[in-house]
DNA sequence: TCAACATATTTATATATTTGAATATACTGA
DNA sequence: TCAGTATATTCAAATATATAAATATGTTGA
């Protein structure tokens, strides 16, 4: 189909808006779209939801959450990576263990509004 | 590698814990945690979450929307239904034209937060 | 140095998602 | 009834994601 113009043909209740709205609030440029999408992607997986909530009162390494969620190793790795990736947690380097540490510990609120449906 | 027991093998700095944390909050059970994993991946595109935003002030018909985000009828039909099974937008019928509405308003405060990435 | 373990990375596979053209369906006014 | 338009649906292709086994890397204690 060819691209639409409103201008020509698809003209329905426009006369009551005084505009179109906007595809997005005041000072929310397109960078900040993309990278909230990415952040909310890292967030829509319920392994990854699982790793987060369990940071929330204290720091855990790969082992203790393999024993507490019960997924491979293998699979917590790239799970946690692409947490990382989306800056929501930082690795600490203790001995042999990598303990993860929430970045933003509101997040855990945050969790607990969306897990509730709070919006 | 064998399934991780945390009783024979890593054993960090258990002893200064309590206990291991819990992977949900109290009261927040699987399906809880699917069904949130599936609203963010819902909200996990840049082109959904334009639409909601789209959304926050008036409805809007699908030509409308064409014009705004500047994107073929077919691409935004499948991001509406994605929407309306993530139960997010309402579809309402008017002549020819399809009007969608946000099924929960306080979506627009969420998006706005986590544009600004106020968590 | 070496064995044992914790973790990251590589690799493969299965599955899901995104995109958009093409087509089908539904509504409206003539 | 028919032509024009709005929208949904089907289909195909490209791309991304999830999972986990296998392997590599790094650390520790003996």
């Amino acid at each position: 189909m060819k691209k639409h113009v409103i201008e020509d043909g698809c003209n329905p209740d426009i006369e009551n808006k005084k505009e179109l709205n906007k595809a997005l609030p005041e000072n929310v440029d397109e960078d900040a779209l993309y990278e909230t999408a990415s952040i909310l992607k890292a967030l829509s997986d319920p392994t990854r939801i699982q790793i987060l909530c369990s940071l929330r009162n204290n720091d855990l390494c790969v082992c203790e959450m393999m024993s507490l969620l019960e997924k491979p190793q293998s699979t917590l790795s790239h799970h946690l990576i692409i947490l990382k990736n989306a800056g929501l947690i930082k690795p600490r380097k203790k001995g042999v263990w990598n303990y993860y540490t929430l970045i933003r510990p509101e997040i855990g609120k945050f969790l607990d509004n969306v897990l509730l449906e709070k919006f």
